[in-house]
DNA sequence: TATTGTTATACTCTATAACTATA
DNA sequence: TATAGTTATAGAGTATAACAATA
């Protein structure tokens, strides 16, 4: 055993780049999460649902698993949550008996509307003090990342 | 409700920052859990625990537990498993009969420098293509949004 | 009384496969 | 045969609480 390399360029992982970036990623998420969470009780699921539906009314399921970056098993399940609260409607699909489109209802844009300047407004404040250049490359960084990590499409993620 | 300002400013969940990040991350530890889930059969939180006891032998297990981003009882049940391998030993600490210090067996250190230079191989690989400028910018920003978003350092996380 | 680490348990999330109804 | 969406199930991860031994 070469005790050397064991000392000589000490790893440590709060300087690796992945673990650094999924703690990250992790308390940004839950800071956020407060906001959906215990301001409104949505679940992560059905968050990035509602997020995703009041911006793009009437894709189907399978659009929206893939957007949400959610399995078509949850997207399935939360619509099922979200139509008994309300917030969802489906319309069955003429032209394709199997799928249908997806509309917030009234109640769900209602919630929309009231969530979305919220997450805006954190998004802004944990922004502050982060110069616009420094951002913009930030954001350049993340884009190769995924590039480059590239991977699984269909890869599920859980925060939000 | 006010249709125009659902579609005025349309919310993109793809660009909204804490999503964009925790997708990168989620595919970034993806990539990296290749090598050290497929190549070498460990979990993540083994993996986690062997790279800080590799370059941190004879902490404790509980500031394992803070290195790593793993609550105690996962700390407690990974390392059971990574003794049965035979990669870890605990030697009581005389001083307090309650805590051990951890060590890596000559056979845990064969497979610390077995995987860490494929870690950092792939790190480097993950990094060409990005200027050593924006690079130091990115994990700049990083610090400043972990601090931002700040939250429970006790949050437990799950990928590498 | 408080702390280190272990054990137990319930809950959620994830992955997979099987199924239906359509196409 | 293939696809959209649903249902079922097993496994892994997570959070909590209770506990033993020691401080």
């Amino acid at each position: 055993m070469d005790k050397e390399m064991l000392e000589a360029d000490p790893f440590q992982l709060d300087d690796f780049l992945p673990y650094k970036l999924v703690k990250t990623a992790a308390h940004v998420a839950d800071s956020l999460a407060h906001i959906y969470e215990r301001e409104f009780g949505l679940s992560r699921a059905q968050w990035r649902i509602l997020a995703s539906l009041g911006a793009r009314e009437g894709i189907k399921a399978k659009e929206l698993a893939e957007e949400t970056s959610l399995d078509k098993v949850r997207v399935s399940r939360t619509l099922v949550e979200m139509e008994q609260k309300g917030w969802v409607s489906k319309e069955r699909d003429a032209k394709d008996q199997r799928a249908a489109f997806l509309h917030l209802t009234d109640k769900g844009k209602q919630l929309y509307v009231e969530i979305l300047p919220k997450a805006r407004a954190w998004e802004k404040g944990l922004m502050s003090g982060i110069e616009w250049q420094e951002y913009q490359s930030f954001l350049k960084t993340l884009d190769a990342l995924l590039e480059k990590a590239g991977g699984d499409p269909r890869r599920t993620i859980r925060e939000p």
